[in-house]
DNA sequence: ATTGAACTAAGTAATTCTACTTACAAAGTT
DNA sequence: AACTTTGTAAGTAGAATTACTTAGTTCAAT
């Protein structure tokens, strides 16, 4: 009980990372070892550092997060990260654990559960904030399996990027060398699996939840 | 200067809201005095509580954090609010200073100048955190002036918020009571204005911008 | 070894969007 | 009083998207 637990925090907010900064010092047995701002500069502090719990935001502007993610604990096995999303969508959630995430938190968590979700997870177990909790639950229960909305694959993701760029199919096609007949077909089979109208509301889906 | 600065935060991220407390309430003539997450909660923390300054994320979800603004400026006139945002777009900033604010900050401004700004507004001045001043002075400079990208009308954002959901022009009219045609004619108008090529575009600049 | 998912491509058709244009009425500004 | 902005509407035309379908290839997994 009485070691340090060694922390990195990964966000490109800076008034955010000071703020949490901030709070993680005043924990007794809490150290913030490095802050960072972008997936490159997490990679090489969690190398340089050997932290013991990355908290990580995985909406990064610029690259992915789960990139970044993916990278550190393929990486560092013994680093444990605790992802960060202003999104409760639960296929992030689903998605960030399979990469091998061991906690997940959202903002609207409160400042008792980053503590708590450091402390569980430095102590090996896995956690997921209360507010996540629940809407796993109210999926399970009311059947709108919100779980089997399928997921995009990343040819998929690829391309809504392109679109949310204003790129048309024929523009996407040339960049990628394939007929913008298939980029129709991959459009059509995106709007489908999710169930959205048009590229427009694709477009501020994607932003919503993060994948651009 | 013995006096004690009161403060209200507007945030609708739980674990934000809190960390910044925590930074303000180490600092000793800083009192925090409530925290909403919405806007109406901001009216009335605002009417009952009286802060001296407001720190508002104007990219409340839900409703804009522009009109919240403009309703605690025009009832509270001695309550100073400076406005925070994840955006760096300078017709945001000019816009939100339009309405009254005294203040601007992103969320990449350093703690620093959290407390300068809270400072500085509460003596009077007015403050805007260094990355926006130097994309003043440099859009001033290579003329590239993204001061004049022109606005949109209060009828053009209301069709972008629709064009962001997905409907479509016909859907649209019919909401509106005007015609496919004419909602069209604001489409154009709209994507000419921003010089966008098209709704997915656009759609993703909304939510960026925080214009939905 | 077979299955299944992903990526590729293309056909046909309907719908929607975008470009560019003209026009007029109302409201507000200088 | 003249001018500007905004909102409304509609014309023609072309570009792009969307729906629905079939189908071949490759690659990973059971």
């Amino acid at each position: 009980m009485s070691e340090t637990i060694k922390v990195l925090i990964v966000d490109d907010h800076k008034l955010i990372v000071e703020a949490w900064t901030n709070i993680l010092n005043t924990i007794a047995n809490f150290s913030v070892c490095g802050c960072a701002d972008n997936a490159e500069e997490a990679l090489f502090l969690a190398h340089r550092e050997r932290p013991d719990i990355i908290l990580m935001d995985i909406n990064l502007k610029g690259s992915s997060g789960f990139e970044a993610t993916e990278s550190i604990i393929n990486q560092l096995p013994k680093t444990k990260v605790i992802a960060l999303s202003i999104h409760d969508d639960l296929s992030i959630v689903k998605k960030i654990f399979a990469i091998g995430a061991t906690g997940y938190l959202t903002k609207n968590s409160s400042k008792k559960e980053l503590i708590e979700s450091i402390q569980k997870v430095y102590e090996g177990e896995k956690y997921i904030c209360e507010e996540i909790k629940e809407r796993f639950l109210a999926s399970a229960m009311n059947g709108n399996d919100e779980n089997s909305k399928k997921e995009l694959t990343s040819k998929e993701i690829e391309i809504v990027k392109f679109i949310t760029k204003g790129l048309t199919s024929k523009e996407i096609g040339e960049l990628l060398n394939i007929s913008n007949r298939t980029v129709d077909t991959h459009r059509h089979n995106i709007l489908k699996k999710l169930e959205i109208p048009n590229a427009a509301q694709l477009s501020s889906w994607a932003k919503e939840k993060g994948y651009v």
